[in-house]
DNA sequence: GCGACATATAAGTAATAATTGATATGTTTA
DNA sequence: TAAACATATCAATTATTACTTATATGTCGC
C-alpha cells in the first residue's frame, strides 16, 4: 500500500452494545463533547495523546519523544488529565502517564480519515 | 430504555474498506485532526452542526432552531464551512446549509459516549 | 429605482489558551 | 542535610476565539 496514496481510512468504533441506535443528543451532551473535542483540538496535545497511547510513559520520556519543552508537555498533560483521557501513576520521582480511554484513538483516526477524505473531495472538481 | 440511565452508547463508525487496520498517524494528520476537532469544540457550533445534519436549512431557520443571534450563527457557519463540514447552496435570498459529511455525527456521538462513560467511571469508586 | 427581507461583515470586548523562561516542589541517594 | 534529578507551577506574552451591537451587502418584488 502506498504511503497516504488514496482514501484508505477505516476505523471500527462499534464499542458497545445496541449498535446502530442513533443516540439523541441532549444539550448536556453538547457541553461534554465540546469539552472533549477541545482536548483534541491542538496538534501538540494529540501527539502527546498518541504517545501515551502506545504505553505508560514518564514525562521526560514524552518530552523526548514529542520534542516539546518540559513545561509545555506538563501543561498539556494537565489538560489531558482534566478531560479524563489520561491517568497517572506515581513511581518514585517518575510520574507515569497512560491513556485512560483507548477508544479515543479510534475517534482520532476517524477524524483523520474524514479530514483526509474531505480534503481529497475538495480537490476533485 | 431510561433517559440517560446507564451506559448505552454505541456507534458504528466502520465507514470504509479494510476495517481494523490501525492507520499510522503522521504529523500532517495531527494538524488536520486538531483543525477538525476545533470545529467540534464549541457547544453552540455542535448544536448548529446537528441542526443542519437533520436537513438542509436556511440561516434564519437555524437561528430560530438553536436560539442564537443571527450574527453568531453566521459566524459559526462560516467556521463550519471553513472546516468543510458544511456546504451551502443558494436559492434566492436564502442560503441553505447542509452537513457535508454525515459521518461526523457518528464521531460526535462516539465522543458523547466516551465522555459519558468516563464521567460515570469517575464517580464509581 | 425603492422597500423589505436574508445574510454577511465590521468593530470592539472579554475570555481563553499556547508558549516560553525562570523557579519552585517533590523524590531519591549519598 | 545536600546534591541531583523529575515534574509542576508562575509570570508574562501572544494569539485565538466567542460574542455583541451596529452596519453593510445582496436578493427579490414592486
Amino acid at each position: 500500500m502506498e504511503k497516504k496514496a488514496g482514501v484508505k481510512v477505516s476505523v471500527n468504533l462499534d464499542f458497545a452494545e445496541n449498535a446502530g441506535e442513533a443516540e439523541k443528543l441532549l444539550d448536556e451532551d453538547f457541553q461534554r463533547v465540546a469539552f472533549l473535542a477541545k482536548s483534541l483540538s491542538d496538534a501538540n496535545r494529540l501527539r502527546i495523546l498518541v504517545c501515551v497511547g502506545k504505553g505508560k510513559k514518564s514525562v521526560s520520556a514524552i518530552v523526548e519523544e514529542v520534542g516539546l519543552s518540559q513545561p509545555l508537555v506538563s501543561h498539556h498533560l494537565k489538560e489531558l488529565k482534566r478531560s479524563l483521557l489520561v491517568r497517572i501513576e506515581r513511581n518514585g520521582p517518575f510520574i507515569y502517564h497512560e491513556l485512560a480511554e483507548a477508544r479515543i484513538l479510534d475517534i482520532v483516526r476517524a477524524l483523520s480519515g474524514v479530514a483526509e477524505e474531505m480534503l481529497a473531495a475538495r480537490k476533485t472538481f
